[in-house]
DNA sequence: TGTACATAGTGTATATAATACACTATATCT
DNA sequence: AGATATAGTGTATTATATACACTATGTACA
């Protein structure tokens, strides 16, 4: 059987991992995060999670979490696993990125990664407290350090893609805790857009899907007016999506 | 210096050419393609550039035209290389579509392709005249035969590329040779969207853009009343869209 | 030469979606 | 009790999308 002898090159997977790092909402009271795992953020912005290398290159840099490709290992699993082992995250939104393989990306030999945006939901499941051993941490995605690698390009290229994906799919609630405030989700898309919408017309929009359940619970512990707790409903996004429907906000 | 000692795999890229068979325009009324370059398809079709393979495995067998990156070039120029090598392909649009690594997608070794989307100029440069030594040919794309490896789903990854861009960006004249019809333009459309749209409101849509410039020329030899040609304005269009404009068809 | 045929080219009325905009309600804090 | 902070609500206007049918102009051929 032929077989192909020329050098290979090394591939890895890399994640960029968003999340939105917002003062704690009172409905689930417990374990807020220590202050020492944000950096320059201010409550309500969206970050990416970063590592500090501890080796050869770049050692100590701040990086995207990621690793080698196993032989036998799938691209997907790949990045599941080397998220699980350096930051405790499960159970997250994932998708492709692209590869990026310039050939002096990485000064050690050819390395070609393949890059995967995750988004996960810091409300319910609080990812740094679980990577204290690897220093680790949020960073605002306005307000990011040097990266190792061509790692800038690839936070660039994630949230290019987020901004691309978030009017045409309903993954803003992958950020949002099972019970969400309406000012959350516009919160959320002023924050990817980088623009700011009307808070009506948002409204509108929103309620006209019918896939945003008001809930008999209000927000807790706030001072002023609670607002009123709603989730998204999303078996029924994907039966009226099964049938054609787009989601669009 | 660090390294890593583990087994890599192979790299490879693989392009899903797309092209538009259509019956030349009398525009430029010489070299015909010769009718055994196309499999069934009829005019006007949009089709893939694929080769028929002769090393093993899946000899015999139609692929998309790719194959193994170097060990010190750039993933979109092996792309190129690839292409320039196999189908003597030039000067076309050339977009990543992402990694494709299942582990099991070639017997021989793990192999990780790239893939990209091209789309070529069938008028401007007639492709597979250039290709005879290799078996090639243009497939109409609801018309493939059993392709080698994973190749069918990179085809529908292309495809579903292609239908989420053509809305966003002017790729259709990538399609289309310098001056074209308005009638070609909406055939395009329909061909990628697999929709039917209504000719006034289309030509409404597209002369409200103000890029679609009428030229003093009609098309010729067509056995009815010709229509008039046009060019697009890429050079106004990349102004405006240096301004925030963004193409919307 | 004239008539059948094939595609080019054109506008208006209606429905739907996007935008702009400001006040009242309700909770906390002092 | 009053200050303060955010929640929550509707209408009028503008822009965009859709539905729809006839005339114009060339070729082909009887």
């Amino acid at each position: 059987m032929y077989s192909y002898h020329y050098p290979h090159p090394a591939v890895t997977v890399d994640c960029a991992v968003f999340g939105l790092d917002e003062a704690r909402p009172a409905s689930s009271g417990e374990d807020a995060r220590r202050d020492d795992d944000r950096h320059g953020t201010t409550p309500g912005n969206l970050t990416v999670l970063l590592i500090q290398r501890d080796l050869e290159p770049y050692a100590g840099a701040w990086a995207l979490p990621g690793g080698f490709v196993k032989i036998d290992e799938d691209l997907e699993a790949a990045a599941l696993r080397e998220l699980g082992e350096e930051t405790g995250v499960r159970d997250l939104y994932l998708e492709q990125l692209g590869a990026f393989g310039a050939p002096d990306r990485d000064p050690r030999e050819r390395v070609i990664t393949v890059a995967y945006l995750a988004i996960v939901n810091l409300f319910d499941h609080p990812v740094a407290a679980a990577t204290d051993a690897r220093n680790a941490g949020w960073f605002g995605v306005d307000d990011l350090p040097a990266l190792a690698f061509d790692h800038e390009r690839i936070v660039a290229a994630g949230l290019e893609q987020l901004r691309a994906t978030v009017r045409d799919e309903p993954i803003v609630f992958e950020f949002l805790p099972q019970e969400f405030t309406l000012r959350q989700v516009q919160s959320l898309y002023e924050a990817i857009l980088g623009e700011s919408l009307d808070k009506r017309n948002f409204r509108k929009k929103l309620h006209a899907t019918s896939l945003i359940v008001p809930l008999d619970e209000v927000e807790m512990d706030v001072a002023h007016r609670a607002a009123q707790l709603h989730r998204f409903d999303r078996e029924r996004y994907e039966a009226l999506r099964a049938e054609g429907y787009r989601w669009n906000a």
